[in-house]
DNA sequence: GGACAAGTGGAACATCTATTCCACATCAAT
DNA sequence: ATTGATGTGGAATAGATGTTCCACTTGTCC
């Protein structure tokens, strides 16, 4: 690849990465190029689909993601594992509207993002059982609350975002209240994890 | 106004309600004359602004949204009447999307649904107070914290809605428990009532 | 049944966005 | 410096959607 190239390709990015994180992945392709100071036509011979330049974009958030499960392993307290691994997924969310999207839409995103998505719902699953374990998460706590947090979250952290931007962190409040086992009373059952699966793979909207 | 213009202006509000209740509140003007079997002239004549058309179809259910106040108010237990409070305005949404969406989006909406919401919001205040005076519900619990949890489960809903339909049952439960005074833990401060203002007028999306 | 105000459908216009195309510019190997 | 592969910008195409316009139709009142 041409030098120049590579740094047309860089510019993009940093400019989808931009807009993406103020507007949400439904940001204008011809807006991005705009803001790239580059053609239209370039943006589309290096991302030829949208879902390629969302899986270059996000690769580095998702891997963050990810490695926020091995930090909430890493932590000798389960519970304040859990608590804080749930906070810091949503305030990844809060910074990001586009990453927010990423993690509640997973059709028609990337591919590539797909393999984290999962190595991170491998992860995951350690990390309830063992503050299950540690008496302090609930019991009825079902691997399908997470996403179920994420996209409540996703919907707070869009409709407040400019007016009230730390409205998330009251509704991640009461949450996590209501997860530990002290509150713990009979729940609806949870969705099935099929359900939650074809629920994050709907088409866009 | 003559009798066949009666007769279009119901096909057209019976067609819009159907739509918006399926697609929100973003559904199509052209899609709604379509399947109201009139040309879009004459929706316009009646509705000229998409609002007009919203406060005329949304009418009923605010109306609705306002006598559930006044039930919860008639419960003689306070904290049960507000758990049927939440829950109820919850299902509304999930009945609905397009009430969801007239629930958590102010502008450009209707001004005709104004009025009712203010009457709500009044209610509301009581039965808040009311429920907190019977030690049930926690102290802490802030007016604004009500839309804060519409918004949440409007995103819940939009998300779930074809998948995991009962999704918004499991997230209402979690988040009474938490209300509950004896789940009481400190939390973050909530939004102010101008700033959660301000999130509900957020020009659409 | 005739007249005319009221009402109508759908074409037309204005925007917006995604995507393709191509005449021209630029890079880098020689 | 030449050359040709590589890369470029922006106009053009295509498909949505909201909104307006107007030649034609229909209801209603006499």
């Amino acid at each position: 690849m041409r030098a120049d190239a590579e740094r047309n390709r860089e510019r993009v990015l940093d400019a989808a990465r931009e807009l993406f994180a103020e507007e949400g992945l439904d940001a204008s392709t011809n807006e991005i190029a705009r803001r790239a100071g580059v053609g239209v036509a370039t943006l589309f011979r290096r991302f030829p689909t949208r879902d390629d330049l969302v899986g270059a974009v996000f690769a580095d958030r998702m891997a963050a993601y990810v490695a926020a499960t091995d930090e909430a392993l890493a932590n000798p307290d389960p519970w304040q594992g859990f608590c804080g691994y749930i906070e810091r997924v949503c305030r990844m969310q809060a910074d990001d509207r586009g990453f927010a999207d990423v993690l509640t839409l997973t059709f028609p995103t990337a591919k590539a993002l797909e393999d984290d998505r999962n190595r991170a719902a491998e992860a995951l699953g350690v990390l309830l059982d063992r503050a299950k374990a540690s008496g302090r998460l609930r019991q009825d706590f079902a691997h399908q609350d997470v996403p179920l947090i994420l996209i409540a979250n996703a919907g707070v952290v869009t409709a407040t975002r400019n007016a009230a931007p730390d409205a998330w962190k009251r509704l991640v409040g009461y949450l996590i209240q209501a997860f530990a086992a002290e509150a713990a009373h009979p729940l609806p059952e949870p969705p099935t994890p099929r359900q939650m699966y074809r629920a994050l793979m709907r088409p866009t909207n």
